[in-house]
Order: structure tokens, then sequence, then C-alpha cells
DNA sequence: TTACCGTTACGAACTATATCGTATACTTGC
DNA sequence: GCAAGTATACGATATAGTTCGTAACGGTAA
């Protein structure tokens, strides 16, 4: 069986990634634009970070035109659940539960959002 | 209003809060025995760690013998709780739900923790 | 006393990440 | 062609985290 390579986003690296995600595939400068909204930061900065992603193979980029555009290449759901299985498993002593019950617990969720997770509690528990 | 202080556990220190929540209390030796149950890495490594972890007031120690004994001062839930919603906005956008999407969806749940998060549910519906 | 052992203290080296200045190249308008 | 603007490339620096070698200290057994 092919082993799998874990890809850790850092930090920055994630915040890069949630605009590609987004967006599908985009510039740096719209990347950097993005970014700026809710913090400072050098373009060349947003460029170099960009520019590290490819080396790791996190995203793709097409530069057939002197702009280059990036694309993600693992996905946002993949990721999801490597960091949440993750933190279940630094921080929550392997229990999905708790962590379900802290998020649950701690944040405003609305009827609706409650109703469809009963819904899926339901199923699931139907497949048992 | 006062500011927060957010400390920001490392995956090392991490590691290390772990055994100490599990224990309440504990010498280098015993975090030590504890980490290298899963992973290699050398006695005055931890103890460096968890000198640092000193210096950052992440934990208290008790120096009266020789041998410290070190206690966490940062609480699980509080450190869950900051994660958890570092989390939900960094990978989420801001959605706890989709959160417990993935986390009851990716993860092997016992019926019974499904009925306890229903009634949990349950719980937050009605105080609405 | 002295040799040994377990302990803490300290500092050096290494790695990863982030940030940015500067060089260089391409495009467009004049 | 050339200046201005916008891109990428590259390297230097700063900071944080990790790892570990070595020194120093204190207790204990012979």
């Amino acid at each position: 069986m092919q082993k799998h390579k874990v890809t850790k986003p850092t930090e920055g690296e994630l915040e890069i990634l949630a605009v590609l995600w987004d967006k599908g595939s985009a510039t740096v400068r719209t990347v950097h634009e993005e970014l700026t909204k809710t913090k400072e930061a050098g373009y060349t900065t947003t460029l170099k970070l960009m520019q590290i992603m490819h080396e790791k193979e996190m995203v793709t980029r097409n530069t057939e035109s002197k702009t280059h555009i990036y694309t993600p290449v693992i996905s946002k759901e993949k990721t999801q659940m490597q960091m949440v299985n993750k933190m279940i498993s630094n921080l929550f002593a392997g229990s999905s539960t708790d962590l379900v019950m802290q998020a649950l617990g701690g944040a405003k969720t609305t009827e609706e959002d409650l109703t469809r997770i009963e819904a899926l509690i339901a199923s699931l528990k139907a497949k048992k």
C-alpha cells in the first residue's frame, strides 16, 4: 500500500489555503489582498510563502502567463479531517465525543444547526 | 477590560501537558517515561522543554526536594476551548457545526456517545 | 573520603517559519 | 525605444522550537 504523505500546513499556509479553497485558484495578488483584509503583510511575504507551498507541493501553479495562477493540491476536507483527528488524539485523549461536546457547548449554534446535527446522529444510529 | 494572555502550547509542550493533566503533577522523569512510550526523546530534551514551560509560566514547580515536581497552570478545558475555537475560525470558516459534522462523520462513535450528544443538543435547544 | 548515580542548569547547534529588501524580467503606454 | 508599473526570484535576517552535550550539584554506599 502506498504511504500517504501527510502535509501539515503551518498557520500562514493555512490562511493562504483558505483563500485558495474559497476561490478555487488565484494569483498571488488576489490571495494577498484577501489576507490584508484581516492582517498586515508585505506582498513579497505572501509571494514567498506561496512559492514555498509550491516547493512542498501543496499547490500547483500555472506559469503560462507571467502572472502565475495557484491552485491547491490538498483538499479542504482531507486537511480538516487530518487536523481534527490530530486534535482529537492530542488533546481529547482519542474521544471525538469530547471534542464535539466542547465545540457545541462553547460556541453559538443556531437551532437549524442543532437540527442538522440531530439528523446526522439519527442516520449514524440507524447504521448500527 | 483586561487583555487575556493567550498561551499557545507547541506540539511538544502539548504532549507534556497531556501527561501533567493526566497525573495532576509529575517529575521530569515520570513525564519523560510517559513520552518515550510513544516516541524517542533524550531525557535532557524533556527536561529543557519543561524548564521552558516553567519560564513561560505554563507550569509551576516545587523545588523543595532536589527532584522538582511540576504542576500545570493552564487548564485542560481552557486549552481545549482555545484550540477548538482557533480551529473553527481557521479551518471551518467560523462554523462550529461543520467541525462537529466532520468529527462525528469521521471517527467511530459509540451509540452511547451519540445519545449523550443528543441529550446535550436537546438541552441547548431548550435554552433558546 | 571518594566514587557513582541521578538530577538540574546552561548553552550551542540545528531546523522551521516568517518577513522583507533588492534584483531582475516582462508588459504596456507614450 | 524607454519609463513606469507589476511580476517573480532570491537571499538575508529574525524569531521560535527542538535537541542534546556537558558541567555542576547533591546524596549515598563502600
